[in-house]
DNA sequence: GCATTCAGTGAACACGTGTTCGCTCAATTT
DNA sequence: AAATTGAGCGAACACGTGTTCACTGAATGC
């Protein structure tokens, strides 16, 4: 009871994994996905296919589940770099960059899959972004003393322009990627900014106005 | 020469342009979509379509044309309804989201098809969400006095924040849209007020250190 | 009135697709 | 050692796709 063969499978499991993470490309999106060439590329017969997964949508699924780890490693790696000390939104945002250009399938899938999947599809995708951005809002309750409401609303608007940042960063040049990279820093320093003045707002009407 | 001939390629071709809006929908996108499917819903045969179009790809592009068009049409409403008076972003926002949800087969192929398409219409939407953005830096230059570096930074990350919002509204009921609706425009507010706060910022900075 | 232009057609093509079925044969269990 | 399990396979299927070609017939130009 070795489990050769139970490695085995796992081994071309991950084959049709990887196999389906290559196709993704900025002209070859998650819909014209083909189980045949999925099969090809990891080096085994299309029947073969339906040992491992019911469905391309059920690939589909396990590559987005694959992202929400993704996503779970860049905020403990993010969080490290912050304890680094320096500019934290720095450290934030170029950190997610790195993640993005390291993981351009996934992060296709999370930034870019909008529209043409399944409905399954979308909701998966949807529930690891929101996760992403419930624990920014922890973050900037917890460590940074916002109110909840307002640290929603920043939390939202950071996570759009990231990922949105984000989706460009997927189809640009280093150098572009740069120019990004610095935009969205200052971009969310204008939003932390704003957050702040909203902070401050709503302690002066408290205290003129309990 | 009454033109006959003339008015019913047009008719037809409307006819094609429409058939193909009519089959974009969240499950289905742009990537899937099919000649023969276009030519059947628009009522004529499959091999008629190429006395029209080349392409899948030109009628994608002639699609993203219009979606050029509403967005000026959207520019030019907004700038209406600033006029009448009241809260300039609470009016923005609020036309841009009926925009979207009375075209939401071109805010589809605007504000969600990022990947798997060709590089050209990917050029395509990048140019008309390009214009936008600019015309919006012009507005912050020109009628809010903000200075050009601010303005872009502000107005691209109101460009990600919105459209974020807007592809979101597409999938989304009447009440998840007015929480959007309502959720967008207090994060513009806290963008507006970040941004207000660099323009003092540099004002100190010009008068201490000039 | 006659000749020409041209939107629309149907048949036919080569091709890639997902999915089924029964088979093999090594790893595993008994 | 014998029996069972199960990943991987090739043949075959029905189907939808884009594209070609020669043809029709009404609108247009002369």
């Amino acid at each position: 009871m070795a489990g050769v063969r139970a490695a085995q499978k796992e081994k071309t499991r991950r084959a049709l994994i990887q196999a389906a993470m290559n196709q993704l490309s900025a002209e070859h999106g998650y819909a014209s996905l083909s189980l045949r060439e999925v099969a090809r590329e990891a080096g085994i017969a299309p029947t073969s296919f339906y040992r491992h997964f019911q469905n391309m949508e059920e690939l589909g699924l396990t590559l987005v589940d694959e992202g929400g780890l993704t996503l779970r490693q860049l905020l403990r790696q993010s969080r490290q770099q912050i304890a680094k000390g320096g500019s934290i939104i720095r450290a934030s945002v170029t950190t997610f960059m790195e993640f993005v250009t390291n993981n351009t399938a996934i992060f296709r899938l999370l930034l870019q899959e909008k529209s043409g999947n399944s409905r399954e599809f979308r909701l998966a995708v949807t529930r690891e972004v929101e996760h992403f951005t419930a624990e920014l809002v922890d973050y900037l309750v917890d460590e940074q003393q916002f109110a909840r409401e307002v640290a929603e609303l920043q939390a939202d608007a950071i996570v759009r322009i990231v990922f949105s940042a984000g989706a460009d960063a997927l189809d640009a040049d280093t150098k572009e990627r740069q120019r990004l990279t610095e935009q969205t820093i200052a971009q969310l320093r204008i939003v932390a900014r704003g957050a702040e003045s909203m902070r401050q707002a709503a302690k002066t009407k408290e205290l003129t106005a309990p």
